[in-house]
Parts: C-alpha cells; structure tokens; sequence
DNA sequence: TTTCTGACTCGAA
DNA sequence: CTTCGAGCCAGAA
C-alpha cells in the first residue's frame, strides 16, 4: 500500500479498525501515531464520513473519554450502549475507568 | 474557484 | 481558576 497515496481519512480508518475488543482511544493518539499530531480534528472529520466504512467509530473519543460524538449515531445513546456492551464503563457520554480501557496507537503499535 | 465548517487538542494569557 | 486562538484535511455550497 502507498498510505502518501491515500487521504489522511484511509489512515485513521485502518488505525480505527485495529482497535481491539473493548478498548477505545482519542482523535489526538490516532492522529499523532500517524504524525500529525495536530490533527485531532482531521480524525473527527473522518469518523463522520466513516457512516460507510467498516470503522468502530464508538470506541473513538475525545481525549477526556467523552463521547462527543454520540450525537452522529442512530437513536440518542447507541453510542454509550456499544461501548458498554464491550464492557466499558459509560455515565453521562463520559468514559469511566478510562485508564483501564484506554488503547494508545502510538504505544500498542 | 473561494469560503466555511466540523466527532479535537494544547499552550498562553 | 477560565477563556481564546491556532493548526490540520476534506467535502459541500
């Protein structure tokens, strides 16, 4: 594969999709492990246009483990649901124990 | 073609 | 303690 090549979103997606089983991460470790750690937001630009990707996009957050785009998936807490049913611990769109359940890229990659 | 906006983050004041 | 601005990329109007 040629990832110059690619759109920046191609990247974020095949990070996204290697995120195991009851982890998540934030915008900023995605786009840091790809180097551009200043394009926190370019991720959460392509989560949106994730709709016909096969990306996990729920077990992607904001750095606070805040579920800041929760309000892009079907029905008001599918969101929290996914997450919960991978075992992670969600109150209020705000991950709990997030430590615990955090997956860094940069680190795990 | 230019302009705008968005699921973010961090450092300064 | 809080508030603000800058940097990054893609797609729609």
């Amino acid at each position: 594969m040629k990832p110059e090549t690619l759109g920046f979103f191609e990247n974020v997606y095949d990070v996204v999709r290697q995120i195991p089983f009851g982890k998540v991460t934030s915008y900023g470790a995605i786009a840091k492990y790809l180097g551009a750690a200043k394009s926190a937001r370019i991720v959460g630009y392509a989560m949106n246009s994730s709709h016909d990707k096969d990306v996990p996009a729920h077990r992607v957050v904001n750095r606070k483990g805040l579920l800041t785009g929760k309000h892009h998936f079907q029905g008001t807490n599918l969101m929290q649901q996914l997450l919960e049913n991978e075992g992670v611990e969600v109150v209020d769109n705000q991950i709990q124990n997030l430590e615990s359940v955090y997956w860094d890229p940069a680190k795990e990659l």
